[in-house]
DNA sequence: GTTAATAACCCG
DNA sequence: CGGGTTATTAAC
């Protein structure tokens, strides 16, 4: 069932009313022997409810969710007295799910990604996990894990996108996950989930702080956004510095009043030319 | 226990 | 790189 393009967001709200994480956990959980044998296990009878239900049912039901979570956002206030878009699929077959049984899947629930359901028998052809091939592959597990970040780096990252537009070159990289003591890789990422997220949701709330020198009016007031440096007296969190060694090179940024005309400077680098990436889109 | 954010991954 | 999805955590 997986094999459909619904994502386990949009599955894991129709069938269960739960959100994407929900479901995961769900599918790891079924891995790992958890002592847990209640309430999830009452939940996969709901979703197992919704898996039988043929499947020109189940995509109604995904375009309806899905469209009620695209459009419809800007009626702010007094608007939408009637909300048409809540008969729900019949739900009937609740304790008996007698006759029909046109489809019974066989409960596939692996990972989905791409393929609709469409082909039954001639499934996936082969899949197989070149385990030796290739080498090296010294296939362990692979425990994703996220690595959190700390506010400090945040902040350190946030400002930076301030300064120069959003992405980085090497060299700025390289500076960062040195600062922050960050791995490079994860620097990169960083970057690339910022500007997605900067683009897409950005809705409401987020201040950004660019545009120097143009005259920015908005009729707003009450802004006031001081500024970080750690703490202010009160007392907050503490946190444990990665001092220890007696030397931690926290540099503050130095920032140019303007840079970009490197007269003098030139990187350590040989050939260079890092694209002075001022870029600015829009 | 679940939701909500968000880093990591994948596919284009 | 960008867009989207998945998997992991912190917060509720």
């Amino acid at each position: 069932m997986k094999r459909a393009k619904v994502s386990q967001a949009l599955f894991a709200k129709v069938a269960a009313n739960k959100s994407q994480g929900w479901l995961c956990e769900l599918l790891r959980w079924k891995e790992g022997p958890s002592p847990e044998n209640r309430t999830l296990w009452e939940n996969l009878t709901n979703i197992r409810r919704f898996l039988f239900l043929r499947q020109a049912e189940r995509d109604q039901v995904y375009e309806e969710e899905s469209r009620q979570q695209h459009s419809e956002r800007l009626h702010t206030a007094l608007h939408v007295p009637e909300q048409q878009v809540f008969h729900r699929p019949p739900l009937p077959p609740l304790t008996s799910p007698s006759p029909v049984h046109e489809d019974p899947q066989p409960l596939p629930l692996l990972v989905l990604q791409g393929s609709e359901d469409g082909s039954q028998s001639g499934i996936s052809p082969g899949l197989s996990a070149g385990a030796g091939s290739g080498s090296g592959s010294g296939g362990q597990k692979k425990a994703r894990s996220r690595t959190r970040i700390s506010l400090e780096a945040l902040g350190t990252l946030q400002s930076f996108i301030g300064d120069v537009g959003l992405y980085p070159d090497q060299e700025a990289i390289h500076t960062l996950s040195a600062q922050l003591d960050l791995p490079k890789h994860t620097i990169v990422k960083f970057f690339q989930n910022q500007r997605y997220n900067n683009k897409h949701h950005n809705n409401n709330q987020v201040l950004d702080e660019e545009e120097r020198g143009s005259p920015n009016e908005e009729g707003v007031r009450g802004e006031s956004v001081s500024e970080e440096s750690g703490e202010d007296g009160g007392g907050s969190v503490e946190e444990g510095r990665t001092e220890g060694g007696g030397d931690v090179e926290m540099e503050k940024e130095e920032e140019e009043g303007d840079d970009g005309k490197p007269s003098s400077t030139l990187s350590p680098y040989s050939s260079l030319d890092s694209p002075p990436s001022a870029e600015q889109q829009r």
